[in-house]
DNA sequence: GACCAGGCACATC
DNA sequence: GATGTGCATGGT
């Protein structure tokens, strides 16, 4: 077996799992949140923050943005690190309500690199982060790279060890048509294996990849 | 109890 | 520029 193309991955990882819904969140808005709480942490310990703010009827950015840090800490303890996340939710807010009167049609009319560019000038809202609200909030065309998507391109040999974020997203944004569908699906789909097969222990047995070469042997369990 | 989770900022070398 | 550390809850 061959390297293989990344429509051929996309393919095997589809075949295998089947549409992934994402992002499961109800509105821009709450994508938005939801991307800042799930900063390394799993997402069923969002839901439940995100339950607090929505069973609180605050889950508006009018609303959100009249709370206090700490306020807002107290609704999002679920998802953990809630200081920092308070923290950050803060920042975006305050943002969004200085800069762009608080309308999030204001954000989606800017252009993907514009609002990505801006997006990365918020404290508390990286690469991810960034991309993830372009992608899933905003349908913008640009591809989510996260901690799976480098361990299990990485350990394939598909991008070098160590590569940093804009380089292990040039290769899809090198080798996929600008898609929106499809960047959303094939995210989606990288976290889904990565979950039940590319812990940073690596527990190959059973993934759709295994047989593909893997960069380094002992990276095969 | 150990490990992991859909990162990020900051300190230090 | 690379590497290490704090941040915290909750599931397996």
């Amino acid at each position: 077996m061959g390297r293989p193309s990344l429509v051929d991955i996309y393919n095997r990882l589809y075949d295998r799992y089947g549409p992934q819904h994402w992002w499961p969140g109800e509105t821009p808005f709450e994508i938005i949140v939801g991307a800042i709480l799930t900063q390394n942490t799993a997402w069923s310990n969002v839901e439940k923050a995100i339950g607090n703010l929505n069973k609180a009827d605050r889950l508006t950015p009018e609303k959100l943005h009249r709370l206090s840090v700490e306020q807002l800490a107290g609704y999002i303890r679920p998802a953990g690190y809630f200081n920092i996340k308070a923290d950050r939710l803060k920042h975006f807010l305050d943002w969004l309500f200085e800069k762009h009167g608080g309308s999030l049609e204001h954000l989606k009319a800017l252009s993907p690199l514009t609002l990505r560019e801006q997006l990365l000038a918020i404290k508390g809202i990286g690469p991810e982060t960034a991309d993830s609200i372009c992608l899933y909030a905003f349908s913008k065309p640009i591809f989510v790279v996260d901690a799976y998507t480098a361990r299990i391109f990485g350990r394939h040999g598909m991008v070098e060890p160590g590569s940093g974020y804009e380089q292990v997203q040039d290769l899809f944004h090198g080798g996929l048509d600008k898609d929106i569908a499809l960047y959303n699906e094939y995210h989606a789909l990288i976290v889904r294996a990565g979950k039940e097969h590319c812990k940073p222990k690596p527990r190959c047995s059973g993934c759709p990849l295994e047989d593909l070469p893997h960069q380094i042997e002992a990276d095969v369990c």
